[in-house]
DNA sequence: TTGTATGCGTTATCAC
DNA sequence: GTGATAACGCATACAA
């Protein structure tokens, strides 16, 4: 075992005394650099793990100027759909040689301001954001940029950013597809329980969930949207709120599937028959949906694909070296989908 | 929005020049050195922020030997306890002015290794690891320990590790009251789906199934022990070959909750009453236990009393600087406690 | 209280 | 192919 005294790192001086060699040598065979004879090359890699040398990236990054490392930064990664996310980047920018430092905002705008400036200090390659519900004003991206460090949005996403890449789900689409699968199954009434609108995200949820309502001629009461954080407790609230009335609904989509658990747990405490008296829908796939009795309809948004795309994305940003950012960068798109379950 | 062209970081030359003072001082001012006029402390921490100067830690920690940034590797992010420890430990060292560098193994052995030597080129002040099942042999985190570094296992920790802080579950204690439970509540033949015993957590928590199993005088089936990875699939499949025999089990303690997921859905597609015929306690208390019907009966971690833990153990160490290393460093045991449910 | 000088470990730019 | 040397941005020992 480890008999730890004092720090004894070894570096490429090392290396160069022991092999009768100049450092620069030293630092060209480790970086496979082309000018190296194959044998130099050799002795140097046999040298280097023979004495446990290890390259130190801070001086190597603040002589090149690049890090290799990747800033990360997500609301919670507990949030199933970050955590599939997140899992997908790692493994793949792995693969291209870069490091993930994954950082949580905790769904605070001032958190997320100081990990923005804490990645930038330790100069971050690049950064992909997924920012708080909150964030309207996203200039505190803004030195990373001016300073040609490529960043990547997710999920959560700026709506007029002109430098940098962004990847997001098709939500409006996924409001469309979930409304109309609650009309469709018969429901008349249907209540929709979003998020604030400060977000894209239920911005566009809520789009699609009018232009479903529209099209069906069905009438949007208003009593029964809401607009709030989607907690487990405020779907109960608001599932209270409409269950009190003369009138209640017979179809609920919720933007999140903590909050059509939550609706589901109301009903079944209430003795309301879902799917008989209330259809519900949520959104993301999370694995909760599918194991709840009832399983719940829900809206499942290939958290994988993001990633890849992300990773695409980012390596294309990082080859053309900053080259490319003067030209407006289209938003990328992932398609959603339905997932039928028990309670529609 | 931000209009990139070239990178023009400023650094404390800039604010040197800018305001008539030697770098020396501007490094101070920033730094909260004591011996600095107050006056030019504030001018200075008003410069850099109008020329949004910030420091650049690769510059900073190669020259002073500090990264102020802290390792973590885990098996997975998206396993429920992990993800509530991460949290925990990334907003306790957050209050410290620590950032942490979290790593996924994907439970690899081979990812562990290159991850620990990531870690290391990147010279973090420490790190925290919660190794992979397979895991047996630590001596890829040597270098780290060698190098003065301090380490700190939880949860799949090293048996005999001298100079690494370890932070764990009672995990004995677990089997232990898990198996009593079931015992209490009526059961005579309890099965075990158990973890590799190449890990402490599966030792040990199989250690208490005995030690219970022994006190109250029951046999121990082998048939009804399995130690294999514990997935949904193995499960299953375990929970098929035990059902096929002419006696089967009235109780099952899984060592974790998607395990006893898995046997819960395999009752109820089999028509076995449960708790009537059959009881059921996993490990762990992912959220997922309490909502699935019956809800299910399992052990609580407190991930968030572990995460506070490791913090503690953390800043000690890097406050001690490795001084008390040489003294054995004695295991941190966490209490766990039973969450009674549905299905016992 | 501030300035001067040096070096952290690596890589880029020249030479040879 | 390889070597000598400077420079990356900052923090600290020492001098003033």
């Amino acid at each position: 075992m480890a008999n730890p005294k004092k720090a004894q790192q070894n570096t490429i001086l090392d290396i160069a005394e022991a092999l009768k060699l100049s450092p620069a040598t030293i630092s060209r065979a480790l970086s496979g650099h082309p000018y190296v004879k194959e044998k130099t090359k050799n002795d140097v890699l046999k040298m280097a793990a023979q004495l446990g040398y290890r390259r130190n990236n801070m001086a190597s990054g603040l002589r090149s100027n690049k890090t290799h490392t990747i800033g990360l930064i997500v609301p919670r990664i507990s949030m199933f759909f970050h955590a599939e996310v997140i899992t997908t980047i790692q493994n793949g920018l792995h693969k291209y040689g870069y490091n993930l430092i994954i950082c949580q905002s905790n769904d605070s705008l001032d958190m997320e301001k100081e990990l923005a400036e804490i990645l930038f200090s330790s100069r971050v390659d690049a950064l992909i954001a997924a920012c708080t519900l909150h964030t309207v004003d996203f200039s505190h991206f803004d030195k990373l940029l001016l300073n040609g460090t490529p960043v990547v949005f997710y999920d959560r996403v700026p709506l007029n950013e002109q430098h940098a890449a962004i990847i997001k789900g098709d939500d409006f689409r996924g409001g469309y597809i979930a409304t109309t699968h609650l009309i469709e199954t018969g429901c008349k009434r249907i209540a929709h329980i979003s998020g604030p609108l400060t977000s894209n995200l239920y911005q566009d949820r809520s789009s699609g969930f009018q232009q479903a309502m529209e099209q069906h001629k069905l009438p949007v009461n208003k009593i029964w949207v809401f607009h709030q954080e989607l907690t487990h407790t405020n779907a109960r609230e608001a599932m209270r709120k409409m269950f009190e009335g003369e009138v209640t609904p017979d179809g609920v989509f919720t933007d999140n599937d903590t909050s059509a658990i939550a609706a589901l747990e109301f009903a079944r405490e209430k003795g309301i028959n879902v799917p008989g008296d209330l259809k519900i829908i949520g959104y993301s796939n999370d694995p909760r949906t599918s194991i709840i009795t009832p399983s719940i309809t829900t809206i499942e948004q290939f958290p994988d694909e993001v990633g890849k795309k992300i990773v695409e994305t980012l390596m294309d940003l990082l080859k053309s070296g900053g080259n490319n950012v003067d030209e407006r960068i289209q938003p990328i798109i992932i398609p959603v989908q339905l997932i039928r379950r028990m309670t529609t």
